[in-house]
DNA sequence: TCCTCATCTTACTCCCGCGTAAGTTGAGTG
DNA sequence: CACTCAACTTACGCGGGAGTAAGATGAGGA
């Protein structure tokens, strides 16, 4: 079901930083399958074909190996959100290539998005303000879009990313929890133009609806 | 800091149905403040001040204790989700009391909503399923009413359905760790006028947004 | 007053999984 | 061929927390 990543013939000695890149790869498919607590390090040993006590030759801990995996996503994605936002200029093509970059994000690379978005060692403080501040940085980053073209308070534009981070989350985990329904390329338009639809324009209609 | 809900002068004896009441009171505190893994059973037969096995009369183990909570605030969230839904027939009104009804749910009970937000459990199936199933019950009920006033295919009403929980979702935990940048009223206009820009008159930019 | 039975307590057992002490192997060097 | 040192192993200590056995306690009826 699961193929181990590669765990070569155990017996092969490697050489200290192939090896530490190998322990990663291990610890992330047990981390993303298992989640950190039922996760052991037993288990990771093993997937990398290899005994405990290297494991902590390579990392002091547990939970600092699974703090290293989580930062290393945690930065690839505000990153996939940083050059989607900088490939154009038209602000219509910027809101699609944000999808894009979340659903992106959440298909690839083994599933890691779990890490970011599903953790259950969220009750560590270390590990909620990570989570936190990445939602943070990404809608940071949709902000600054968004304050260039509205006459919108701080407060408020930083809420409006926070919905439409929020929705890019939401339903690229959805999307991905349920295949077949729609095509990525279909979900992610079909998003990104309830997101337009919303955002362009804004103060356009801003005085007509105030009078509530 | 954390003030024990009734820890009465321990050695008062309950009936029953009163002491399980209590039980899941206290146990809702503990699980809520340190999640599942944290969560001790003997803290929790210490904040109802009672010892262990009275514990175990009530409830065969941790897992159905916290089940039963998670169970309690997933049943109402969806059903509060379905009287804001009931209590108008403008549409526009809805969106409001929809969002109105996730900021309460979350502002409310205790922060009980971390249960059902943040469960430390997700990678059981139990408690993945029912978190998942809670999201679809909401945006199925989302989703008759967008249907309703659009020519939208099913599974496209039901992914837009999912990013206005998305957005609700995130942008109402988002405002409670942030009190006081924005007002509870003031952010959920902000993010259902968000919304319903969004989804409103949807049909009548379809085909003219089509022609990419 | 004495009996009954539900309520509650003390004081364990037991398992699981992190982290480690101590010893082994083998590739490259003089 | 002997020496060295990093890479690796087996086998264990140990703490923490779920669940339990066996006994105490007290309210209410005969």
């Amino acid at each position: 079901m699961t193929a181990p990543s590669d765990a070569r013939a155990r017996g092969t000695r490697l050489p200290r930083v192939r090896r530490r890149r190998q322990l990663l790869a291990a610890a992330q498919e047990v981390f993303v399958a298992r989640g950190y607590h039922a996760a052991a390090m037993d288990e990771i040993a093993d997937r990398a074909g290899v005994s405990k006590p290297v494991l902590y030759q390579h990392f002091p801990g547990k939970l600092e190996l699974y703090l290293a995996l989580l930062e290393e996503h945690s930065e690839a994605l505000v990153e996939k959100q940083r050059e989607a936002l900088e490939s154009t200029e038209d602000n219509q093509k910027r809101v699609t290539a944000s999808f894009q970059a979340y659903f992106d994000f959440v298909a690839g690379d083994g599933e890691a998005f779990r890490l970011v978005f599903e953790s259950d060692l969220r009750n560590l403080p270390a590990v909620r303000e990570k989570s936190e501040h990445t939602l943070q940085r990404c809608a940071e980053l949709i902000g600054e879009v968004i304050r260039q073209d509205t006459s919108i308070s701080d407060d408020e534009a930083h809420l409006l990313s926070i919905a439409l981070v929020g929705m890019a989350e939401t339903t690229a985990r959805y999307w991905l929890n349920n295949h077949g329904s729609v095509p990525q390329n279909a979900a992610e338009q079909l998003v990104a133009r309830l997101a337009w639809r919303g955002i362009s324009g804004w103060d356009l209609t801003r005085s007509a609806d105030e009078g509530d």
